[in-house]
DNA sequence: AAAGTTAGAATGAACGTTCGAAATAATGTT
DNA sequence: AACATTATTTCGAACGTTCATTCTAACTTT
């Protein structure tokens, strides 16, 4: 009965039974959306039987609701990298880690993924609650940074900003998917820069 | 094969039942998501009978469809309107007018029909080509403007940058329902001075 | 053999769609 | 004008399908 103890003493089967879900679950989501996915599909592509999939999840919000963690607590750790920083050339890492940045959410699976959690969200309150409270956390912590580290003021603004221009990127990537990356990075740095700028 | 031919045919009457229906399912969509809505909900929006909007859309997907076309034409038509604008003080019209548009972009409603037709072109092909098709016209009108009138080189990047910050706003506005829109519209100005600088 | 694990058919609800008839409007006839 | 007839609009119940979820029985492992 346990929820806690039950977790902290899954076996090393059962955590790669629930990465297995969460792994063909992702790839279904990515591919034909949330709804456009049965639990037979992700069954199959899990390996295992859809009935089966409920020993791990109560339900199928819950596995979409799991995939949001997973994403959400990467991005945190990510975003922790930078407080690690040196303070000088700061400005200069932050663009070249932008670029970074810009290969990552332009990438078909990872943007497709985004869009994706975002469009749930629209549906589902408790999916919508969770990204604020993750926005939250790294709005503010980036936001510090620049303001602490860089000296810049109207820091919330320019977070603002620049998480913008990388939430937009997803959905470039959906109306053109084809479109120039070099193209796109070079005037995404100058952007940036105005951003940064005092 | 003739669309305007039909659409003129239409008797007021059908013309009125066609927009109260567009109008009731685009409010279901905004609040609940495509895939939230029932037809048994949109039907009760319109003050009409479930059954009976099947006489003017062949299916649910016909709904969103239309929507996205009334969508997609407002917003070419407003396109339109930079192309006849004076060449002098043109970069500081579109600045300006780019201001207005994060008025737009931020409303509520707006941002989260963006997003809706957004999230169903993922699901549905059909949507995912018209989105596209409407992007290549906006895109290559855009940027023969930047580069014709404003003698801007590699206006394509320059273009994709600005529509990325524009399409980032939905999302944004989903993430952080009350941003500060005066710091955020300060730096976008100056993001968008960035990108259209020599 | 007991406990844990798996499969796959059964269940039941939700929902898009269809259908036939009733109400209303339009047109034609005397 | 009054009536008859044809066409259009409207309704709401019924249908069929899809799909998440549950259940029971079989199978592994210890």
């Amino acid at each position: 009965m346990n929820m806690t103890n039950q977790i902290d003493k899954r076996s090393p089967r059962t955590k790669a039974r629930v990465i297995q879900i969460l792994d063909a679950a992702t790839a279904c989501f990515v591919e034909q959306g949330f709804h456009g996915t049965g639990m037979a599909r992700i069954a199959e592509r899990a390996e295992m039987s859809a009935g089966h999939i409920y020993h791990y999840f109560d339900s199928k919000d819950a596995i979409i609701a799991a995939i949001v963690e997973r994403e959400t607590s990467a991005h945190e750790a990510k975003m922790r990298e930078f407080q690690s920083l040196p303070c000088e050339n700061l400005k200069n890492e932050m663009v070249a880690r932008a670029e970074e940045g810009v290969r990552t959410n332009t990438d078909p699976f990872r943007s497709a993924l985004s869009l994706e959690i975002v469009a749930e969200a629209k549906r589902n309150p408790d999916i919508a609650e969770r990204l604020r409270r993750h926005d939250v956390i790294v709005r503010t912590e980036f936001a510090r940074l620049l303001s602490e580290k860089l000296k810049l003021d109207h820091a919330e603004g320019r977070v603002e900003v620049l998480f913008t221009l990388f939430d937009g990127l997803a959905i470039r990537m959906l109306r053109h998917p084809d479109l120039d990356q070099a193209g796109l990075t070079r005037f995404i740095r100058q952007a940036i820069l105005a951003v940064l700028a005092d």
